[in-house]
DNA sequence: GATCTCATTCGACAGGGTGTTGACTGGCGT
DNA sequence: ACGCCAGTCAACACCCTGTCGAATGAGATC
């Protein structure tokens, strides 16, 4: 199954006024500059300011594009969800092949793409707190993950090759947070965290363990 | 073992001014304030006006007692760290007894603790992007409890009742981060979370299989 | 009691960020 | 030539933070 993104609708013209397409250049530069002064200094020290300068406009023009400085990176998000949307494709439907190679392709997969675009996603997880749009946004996504991730592991359960405990979607939320701060700690480096080149093992066994008991679950 | 509080020192005085002790109430009222208007708006949704306000004293009189309104939120998360750190008492040194319990035991009094402090908990997730101390702060901590665990299960492999597998370091990282991201969800309750009832059991079940590969494991 | 000291308090200011308003510009269709 | 409108920005109003310097007043000292 392709982890199915109905919900989340038409999603790159977040926060865009409904304007024409002349300053769509000016847009990107916006963009382009957020994602750029993302991996040299933290989100609450950009001012939308910084954005405009960066993008050769003035703090007033800046609005013309977006309504705050939280929508260019709601736009951004958007962009990483979907590259991990697309990353991740059908792995889950192939699991039988075999489990343990299908479930470390998943976990690779998001790796990738979240370490390809760790400034945003960090930025993102500091202004979860405090910007509902973030929240919800990230709210729904991890939503369809989740669900995908629990049909996956019923699916294991009823040809054999996972046994019964947990309700597969507690199991499935358990262990999509611990991938979300764990990744979290290893891309910010602060406090505990697992190697980057570690990691995605780590999450594997936890994973494997979790669902099947067994580090070598067995194909069909 | 208790878990050790070695480097984090002398907590209760963060950011006070060291002063005589007449306004003592005055900086209770301030602390009292901040976690009482924690609990109905976002930390930052709440000025220091709004604290000062609160505490019956001119926004410049807070500066008095507090370096910033961070430094409040610090000497609450420093209470609750202190909380925790006593009702997970020295359980770990038990484990050998009955593992599943004992584990059970950590896991649940953590939850009470924090569940007992949501808001400071939550308002300490949503600055931890943006605030260097408490980042630094909640980092040492996590650090602590990480190496009370990783210790454990080392002692459990030891005595045969645990696997080898991933680095017991590794394990205890992903397992503690993974009790926070999902507390975090549970306690704010926005997007995919288990419900509060169960949270305990969910966690000890998949804390048990990723260090025992059972869910029963034999006590000494 | 007069005086001194020092913790405590706050009015007033400076600085920096956000979001809005109203006027200006220049390309383009008529 | 004229009007329209996307695009642009100087200037403003506002809010919040952090600081400074001048009061206040309770106890210690003479």
């Amino acid at each position: 199954m392709t982890i199915a993104r109905t919900s989340s609708g038409g999603a790159p013209t977040r926060g865009r006024r409904p304007g024409r397409s002349t300053g769509d250049d000016r847009e990107l530069a916006i963009l382009g500059t957020a994602e750029r002064l993302l991996a040299e200094r933290a989100f609450a020290d950009i001012s939308i300011d910084d954005l405009a300068r960066g993008a050769g406009i003035s703090r007033p023009t800046f609005y013309f594009y977006f309504r705050s400085k939280d929508a260019v990176l709601l736009t951004l998000l958007d962009w990483v969800i979907e590259e991990a949307d697309a990353a991740a494709g059908d792995v889950l439907d192939r699991l039988a092949e075999d489990p343990r190679a299908r479930w470390r392709e998943l976990i690779g997969r998001f790796h990738a793409t979240f370490g390809g675009h760790r400034a945003v996603v960090l930025a993102c997880a500091q202004v979860r707190g405090t910007n509902a749009e973030v929240r919800r946004l990230w709210a729904a996504v991890l939503e369809r993950w989740v669900h995908a991730v629990e049909t996956a592991i019923e699916g294991e359960r009823r040809r054999g090759a996972a046994p019964d405990g947990l309700p597969a979607r507690d199991l499935a939320i358990a262990l999509n947070s611990m991938n979300e701060r764990v990744w979290y700690a290893t891309f910010a480096g602060d406090g505990p965290a697992v190697a980057e080149r570690d990691v995605v093992d780590v999450l594997l066994e936890v994973w494997l363990t979790a669902i099947y008991r067994t580090t070598c679950p067995p194909p069909a």
